[in-house]
DNA sequence: CTTGTTAATGCACTTCTGTTGCACTAACAT
DNA sequence: ATGTTAGTGCAACAGAAGTGCATTAACAAG
């Protein structure tokens, strides 16, 4: 399979990284990062606070929210009913809501990852509507689960 | 454009449609039914609340459980957070996970609803992913709030 | 028509996720 | 070194979803 070689932030790089999207690179917001860029699968809050067990639920909630807006982590819905977040890939342009990559939401491992090569279709929708965004979440077997 | 007619059932058949699907047709599942009925817009468990102000939330709640595992409801997960319950259409599929028609979700009147004649079209996966299900919304403004 | 069983309803309570207010502390520029 | 701004931690709240249990209604069998 002839998979893209994408250019992950290597971890030292963390804290310029965050400098260029206007965020302070505080020793939480580093170590969250870190988190998420070793972790293909989107991760939900109750996971991040899982994983610092030491961390305040609330700083986590706020630094994800600061990575939202900010323009590095988009949220994503995969019907769980708990949003999950993944980073943003170089030049996503999730935040002005153009970026339709789908997910995928496996049903073994309950785990949701980010099909970034894979873009939504067209949609022909009736008259009188106009799309402005679009979520597509496929439910079934991953690759590592389905061996 | 050229809609397809569908036949929805009479409000007088609910009771013989309702024991058709194995549900009791008590007062209160009527009563739900012919609400779900009447709206084209799916509904969340507190639309359902607020419009029967004088019944219990439980008793709801459980209705429409009731509906859904019965096969003549489904879920709509719009991304909005919240949950929302469409009536099934003849022939609907939904409850063996084929019947992939698509929602929308207007942003100006906050509604949200099943586009039956538009199915997600296929995707192509990469090697190893098997799908089994797909979740599509389109979000944007739909044809009564477009003039 | 009565009776017994099963299912439905209503109330209270719990859990989970997301969110905000506020005081305290750390970061950074001057 | 110091003052302002931003980040952190605690507590508390809100909304939706779900459960346990006692009460009531539905319905089939006698």
């Amino acid at each position: 399979m002839k998979t893209k070689t994408i250019e992950k932030p290597q971890l030292s790089n963390i804290e310029p990284l965050l400098q260029k999207s206007n965020i302070r690179p505080t020793a939480m917001r580093i170590l969250v990062y870190k988190f998420l860029l070793e972790n293909e699968a989107a991760k939900a809050l109750i996971d991040i606070e899982n994983h610092f067990a030491k961390s305040d639920r609330t700083t986590l909630y706020r630094t994800i929210k600061t990575f939202e807006d900010k323009g590095i982590v988009h949220q994503i819905d995969d019907g769980t009913g708990t949003a999950k977040y993944a980073l943003c890939e170089e030049g996503c342009n999730c935040e002005i809501e153009t970026d339709l990559h789908l997910h995928f939401h496996c049903k073994i491992c309950d785990e949701t990852i980010c099909l970034t090569d894979h873009k939504i279709p067209q949609i022909n929708l009736p008259n009188g509507f106009s799309a402005e965004n679009a979520n597509l979440v496929i439910k079934g077997i991953c690759d590592k689960c389905s061996c």
